[in-house]
DNA sequence: CGCGTTCGTTATAAGTTGTAACTACCGCCG
DNA sequence: CGGCGGTAGTTACAACTTATAACGAACGCG
């Protein structure tokens, strides 16, 4: 690998304020969501005048997409850590919300609205791919005893292009989008404060859909 | 009920502004977004300069929060409408998709990604327990054969605040809750773009969802 | 040590939301 | 039917925003 602080003072210099750009504007978001993220007054908090971060991003788009790019890595690289020290899907389950609840904004930076024209970069796709590979892994790994067939499974086993090269049975792709959608809704509905004044407790309901998807 | 159509002239042509202003600017969101949707922009569209529209809406939120209420109605609408048709458990989450797919801005201005501080209006969360009333409804109607029982559904029964006085058993409350948040899941990871380029057909991973919850 | 790249600055353009002040018209009430 | 009040729409302006252009200064490489 590359390391990139040891490149030349200049560069090492443009990492480091990059670095701090972002951190600036993930507080930003985290306050107000990235709809309000300002590079003006990004700039003013690092007591620079507004145009100087143009050096650094090429516009706001920019920035916010590294962020996104940023959260996404940063979801991966949980679950292959996970992943790595032998979690089973339960695991990923719990490790998936705890990523979610340490930053809700961060977490609707990747599954969050979309805005309608805009295209995820290249890199993203890789790593929602390296993301599915390991929950794809966790799925194939442990076979339910008692899994009912589905009349999705055909259909899966002839559109299994996401999966890549992945040797995973159909009933295997069906458990993985499945943890993803079910997860992605529960989390979704109660990061966005839809279950504040219900009275349970979402950790409950997570509970109760994990279990429901790993067999107990 | 009181007709607001037949009061003074200047108030039905006060009301038939604003609702001219509301349908500019769904059009504009569903374009590009609500956080892109311009107060100005829609002044100009409707030939008329910037500040003439602050005299219908105090400002943008208060435009976007009309909007979400109209959204909100439109689909406590759809599902009291297909309830009172005699529409079970499975109708109901197929008229959900197709409403959601009518419009996905609208979706997501209803179940999207939230501003931090947001508040939402009394009006939103009365119409939040109608939805769920006709949910309990159709989950109480249809008792699945072979319900297992689940740890949540104690808790459920404890903390029962939001079901309000339906007299729906547990086991109910969990059903509409996991209908809610698993259709949720699907329908936000699609209308998001998540599942474009994979290559399987979302309707079928909808069917399969839908099914796993009316038991075929 | 000099020279070029880069950084940060100010000035400026073209937007945005929102307020203030003024005008003109519409319609209600005597 | 006429006057008067309230409402609608206008322009002007303030305070923002993103983004570009042009300039000066400093940094560091050869």
């Amino acid at each position: 690998m590359i390391d990139p602080d040891t490149r030349t003072p200049r560069e090492r210099y443009r990492t480091q304020v990059r670095e701090e750009i972002k951190q600036h504007a993930w507080t930003q978001i985290a306050a107000a969501g990235a709809s309000a993220l300002s590079v003006n007054a990004i700039a003013k908090q690092m007591g620079m005048s507004g145009p100087a971060l143009y050096r650094y991003f090429a516009n706001r788009d920019e920035l916010i997409t590294e962020l996104v790019k940023d959260a996404y890595r940063s979801l991966a690289d949980t679950f292959r850590t996970r992943a790595e020290a032998g979690a089973d899907l339960g695991d990923l389950a719990h490790a998936l919300r705890g990523w979610a609840l340490e930053d809700p904004q961060r977490y609707f930076l990747v599954y969050g609205t979309p805005v309608p024209g805009y295209q995820a970069p290249e890199d993203t796709t890789r790593i929602t791919s390296e993301i599915m590979a390991v929950l794809l892994d966790a799925c194939a790994a442990e076979q339910l005893p008692d899994t009912p067939p589905s009349p999705l499974d055909p259909h899966l086993a002839e559109h299994r292009a996401w999966a890549g090269p992945h040797p995973a049975p159909p009933s295997a792709l069906r458990r993985a989008l499945t943890f993803w959608t079910r997860l992605h809704g529960e989390l979704s509905l109660e990061l966005a404060g839809h279950f504040t004044g219900m009275g349970f407790d979402p950790a409950h309901l997570y509970a109760a859909e994990t279990e429901a998807l790993t067999g107990r």
